[in-house]
DNA sequence: CGGCACCTTGAAATCGATTACATCCGATTC
DNA sequence: GAATCGGATGTAATCGATTTCAAGGTGCCG
């Protein structure tokens, strides 16, 4: 009872081979109807399951697919955390999950140690070295890296940020300003070069403040802004919360959104619609991103060794869109506003 | 190169036997400095790495701790499960998340196949019977469940519900509407005990309406409040997620949130205190709470078989605390009020 | 009735590490 | 100088499954 159970107690039970039980229970239709359920009934009295670190030593294999995240507590990822396991769950596999940032050794060994077969990665930081070492089918996810060999999945940022200058301009701003994300984040750097090349292409104003995504960041950008000679009356913030932080500080310094400023974000989380005022945004489709990404890991670790990573098809694109909300309106002053 | 590595090739590199090399790896100063050095340097020269499933099934243990969390896209866990994984990275752990609700018979063999030997449960609705059956160290974080026979971290949510009623009490209000959380869940039926005891015991009016812990439930609870013949000017929500969204549908029906009516929720998310208002909570110390599980799960998996659930001492309790914030103030026509 | 194919089953090798036990050797003790 | 001790190392068993290979049995065909 209480005891471990093993396939060979299993076995003695039903009073068949270790190797009966084994093929029983991963291929049914290979043993004798009447052998199948004396070893099913043996394994319902005994309450056996089987050891997984045994079943992987042997089948080299772990079923379990491993994602990498640079901060856990990013609420951007859960509910891309949610939809790989589900979609993983389905298939069988397990997921394991770990901060890419836990130091590179550890790192190194998380790829190496035979426990995962596959990994997520949405981190386009780590050093292509360390990820290229990895023998294992590997997708990035959301963020990327030239320099990683291996499939890309997420949004065009670059696109979709285009989508954002577009809807301001539309609404007849002349002068826009951005808040970028961190210096070395190529979401960052890629949807402010979308911002800056949109802006041109349209004969926009255009200013950058730096920003790191956080609320923090926004608020912060939002002060740099109100002292700024000619404030912009259109601001496109490189994430949500950032933009959740700006409006927050503008409101707070005494400006009205949309009505003195038009404020948009990036990734629409949860809270995008509920704040006040809504937020207009770009949506990512972070849980067909998740489950995307889950296919296709699935499929390569399904592929022959050789053909692991490049060699395969490039995923659909995923497509973000442009939703509007409250949050931005025409500029107080614009010329072409009623 | 791309061949994996074994053990056998670096015992064969350095000129040793296999038992030697795992001995100076694991266990460095029981080797010959001389010995140990060859090793060190033919692991160095073929890149070899552990195969953690071998080592798991020999010394039957896995080095890794699964947690079980009924929602994983519920951004109230993100910031848990990055401080379990910090502190489980920091002693050589690695982490698993699984929802919790992915089938009995899956969540089953996750507690049975050896790949984890410690469980954190963040899920008070598991049949406990399934719970109890697994034979690893388990401790329930956040919710629990007393048939559960294993330790329970995390705050006291009926005193932490007591401490939201006494602040708008204290503001002078007199008629108090708590919008709860699920039936079936533990933490909503214990803060609104917390909510109707302490509410009678300050003897004011008490209302519960039904919800769900989300956006749209505090929403929806709005629109049943405004209908309310004489509406409580007090609102406690069982989440601060339900929460904001009592107050933006209040706004949106052109309510005054402070001014006409004063909002608490329960968490203190990352976007309470970015709201706007900003929202007056409780504060549950999640950081913490996920040091002190990853801490009590390892202590119990150091200790003997026969220890593992009940017998240690009970944690130190985690202590929640109200965060004011500009959510709540006077009622409009408070008997105290100035 | 012999031969062949096929299906079911078991014995034993295997996955890649750890570790109990044995051995060897030099140093210490008497 | 013999006995003893202890440290370093190797041999082989072991963890618990899967899988190869061989064997036994059954049925079909010529």
């Amino acid at each position: 009872m209480s005891a471990r159970v093993r396939i060979k107690d299993v076995a003695t039970l039903a009073g068949v081979s270790t190797a009966t039980v084994s093929r029983a229970l991963s291929s049914p239709d290979t043993v004798g109807p009447a052998t199948r359920d004396k070893v099913m009934e043996a394994v319902k009295a005994t309450g056996y399951r089987i050891n997984a670190a045994a079943r992987d030593l042997r089948q080299r294999r772990a079923r379990s697919i491993l994602i990498l995240a640079p901060n856990l507590s990013n609420t951007f990822f859960s509910r891309i955390f949610a939809a790989i396991q589900e979609e993983a769950s389905a298939v069988g596999l397990t997921v394991q999950i770990s901060d890419s940032r836990i130091g590179r050794d550890r790192l190194l060994s998380l790829g190496y140690d035979g426990r995962a077969d596959g990994i997520v990665l949405l981190d386009g930081s780590l050093d292509p070295e360390l990820v290229n070492g990895w023998h294992l089918p590997l997708v990035q996810l959301s963020e990327w890296n030239d320099a990683y060999d291996a499939p890309r999945l997420g949004i065009d940022n670059r696109a979709a940020a285009g989508l954002a200058v577009d809807h301001l301009a539309d609404l007849g701003h002349r002068a826009l300003l951005h808040v970028s994300g961190p210096e070395d984040n190529v979401l960052a750097l890629t949807r402010r070069e979308g911002f800056l090349d949109t802006a041109e292409s349209r004969d926009l104003a255009r200013i950058v403040l730096p920003g790191d995504f956080t609320l923090e960041a926004g608020a912060e950008a939002a002060r740099r802004w109100s002292r700024l000679r000619d404030r912009p009356t259109g601001v496109f913030c490189a994430s949500d919360e950032c933009a959740l932080g700006f409006i927050s500080e503008c409101v707070h310094m005494g400006f009205d959104v949309p009505g003195e400023v038009s404020v948009m974000g990036f990734d629409d989380i949860d809270f995008a619609d509920r704040f006040l005022p809504s937020l207009t945004t770009i949506h990512q489709p972070r849980k067909e991103m998740g489950r995307a990404a889950a296919r296709r890991i699935t499929q390569m670790m399904q592929g022959s060794e050789g053909t692991l990573r490049r060699s395969l098809p490039p995923a659909t694109p995923i497509a973000a869109r442009l939703v509007k909300r409250s949050s931005t309106a025409a500029p107080p002053a614009a010329p072409s506003a009623g």
